[in-house]
DNA sequence: GACTCTTGTGTGAACGGTCACATTCAGCGC
DNA sequence: GCGCTGAATGTGACCGTTCACACAAGAGTC
């Protein structure tokens, strides 16, 4: 019985060398791909490598200069459905180049100083994923030093000067879809129940909604802002049938949110939806099972995932091939909408 | 004739050691905490540190033979409940004892070999924590060799022989409580929605429900197996309703396959939980917003996770600290439970 | 046949740390 | 004074890879 004392000691491109009978240089280029290498030498140095089992030692790579694949994610929380479903997105493209992919959550509550984000989050180097949906995250962003090879996954298109680094979905147009839904079903008006903005400004899914109510003429009651969780819209959905007994629809920044929100529509005695509508975003996988089944805006956050990965893997490599774009969102029409307003009154 | 510019030039431990007027190694040795260096020379050298800006190379640490502080999490979906929220229990222990994170994510449908599991997921040396709550989890730790040094998360454990590598929940328990509460509230038996086990034997939470019936002297009706999502849970739990109408109680695997069965039961005509009890397992943010609001077991996760990464941290180094142990299992009764039984016909 | 050019291959010096060992110097007993 | 001790610091090799460059052999040109 032999025992394998290799797992103490990886072989090292110079054993690989010894055995194929050429330089460690040659055994270099052969891995490092197609360099002029014979094609007799290569056949003799893979086989070398397949007996040995060797594998390049990545810190002596990163070491020696060469570009080294990895990256790092920042994302706040990953048990929200947006932001796993984007890492995964992320890790799946990134692990097909070859990448590495490292993670590091941000709290959303302690406030990020350059100096942390800098000494314990980013390393040195390093190039860098931000998901930037919620503030922290563009926070994140903006302390990160230029010097950093970065791209994100941002809530909102900066307006007048598109960084081509980011990467969105057309929230504001879907909001602006699902806010027509509402309205084409004979609601007066559309109340609207918003996540956090990550910015100073309005969130996009806001805007969206504003966009859909000027259009149609209809005055926009105050949106209420929720947070993240089912928790938070619940509560922000109290206080929205209580101060608006009229209401008939609302649009919810995500469908965690709108489950709070037919929470407290039930507890109030507000039939979805033959007295209320209610739509979401994301299209969460309980969406279709939740009761009733959420009307909601299905979001491709997994290829946006994707998309964000080919733009850093080319912002690094610009040979690196293309990316196929991601799916437009789709408004999925289920149970919790339905006709309303003066008809129904 | 192109010069090779780093984008921007990191300063060396050397370039600290003549800023502080002394040599590299007495650098090295301030770096590396507790040797003997003299008050006076660690100030002046970390104060030099602090001008300069000076990070550690990573990988010239590594190369040169430091164990390296970071760690690879081999998970499968991060969209679900229990994997994220175990993620980020070690995501956080891990940063805080200055770890970092890498993840890499396990294909729940392509088999693993041993050959990509090497090739691919994890790196030469490089600690691991396996998220085995599925059977990819399971499979890749199976696969892992021996020489790594790994923890995990597990869904049952090791029957005769432990393994002091791995930490797991008391899901066998949880769910024989949870199944008394179901009888205790006068069901003649208690039906079982049950997850994919991580093995091939029969998973914890449906021996800890079998259990609670054997100990009541009530026949165990076969399980019904059904797999992660609500989708699942959904179409598992039609057959169920289908084949045995006269179900009044169900214990589901987890909060996704109870969200299943509860619209199951919605559309077969069954009130929720006047006709039908239905438990969950996890707790997840949703379950007390659902319709009705899910009784469930609460799991701490984000403890476990934690509690994995100390594991970890004393394998790598004994003499690291020790971690709080996780919570216990706690039965969240709401309102998908309750009476039923003989007295209900 | 001396000269380029091309192709394939080898050589040795980085890279930025850590390790083992060497050195210096003060304090001590005798 | 002498050697001995031990604390504080310095020296140089080494980790496994890549890079820049040198070199060897054959093909094409004059």
């Amino acid at each position: 019985m032999t025992v394998h004392m290799r797992s103490v000691q990886e072989p090292t491109i110079r054993d690989v060398a010894r055995t194929a009978g050429v330089s460690h240089q040659t055994v270099s280029r052969v891995i490092n791909g197609n360099e002029r290498v014979a094609e007799a030498t290569r056949r003799r140095v893979q086989a070398a490598i397949g007996e040995l089992g060797y594998r390049p030692n990545r810190a002596a790579r990163e070491l020696a200069g060469k570009a080294v694949r990895s990256l790092t994610v920042l994302t706040s929380d990953t048990s929200l459905y947006g932001n796993a479903a984007a890492l995964r997105g992320i890790e799946e493209a990134a692990r097909t180049a070859g990448f590495a992919v490292s993670i590091s959550v941000l709290d959303r509550h302690a406030a990020l100083d350059a100096e942390e984000l800098r000494a314990r989050l980013v390393r040195p180097g390093e190039p860098v994923i931000v998901i930037a949906f919620d503030a922290a995250g563009a926070r994140a962003l903006e302390l990160l030093p230029p010097d950093v090879p970065v791209t994100a996954l941002v809530e909102r298109p900066p307006g007048d000067d598109p960084d081509p680094r980011h990467v969105w979905l057309d929230d504001r147009l879907a909001a602006t879809r699902a806010t027509r839904h509402l309205l084409g079903l004979g609601h007066p008006t559309v109340h609207c129940l918003a996540l956090p903005s990550s910015t100073a400004h309005t969130a996009q899914r806001t805007e969206g909604w504003l966009d859909a109510l000027r259009e149609a003429g209809v005055d926009a009651p105050a949106p209420v802002e929720g947070g993240w969780t089912p928790r938070s819209g619940y509560l922000a959905a109290r206080g929205l049938l209580e101060h608006h007994p009229d209401t008939t629809a609302v649009l919810c920044g995500n469908d965690d949110l709108a489950l709070g929100m037919l929470r407290a529509a039930r507890e109030a005695g507000r039939r979805v939806p033959d007295e209320l509508s209610v739509v979401g975003f994301d299209d969460t996988p309980a969406s279709a099972y939740l009761a009733p089944a959420l009307t909601t805006v299905r979001l491709d956050f997994e290829g946006l995932g994707r998309t964000c990965f080919g733009l850093l893997h080319r912002l690094l490599d610009p040979s690196a091939p293309g990316q196929e774009p991601c799916a437009e969102p789709e408004l999925i029409v289920r149970e919790s909408s339905g006709p309303g307003g003066r008809g129904n009154g």
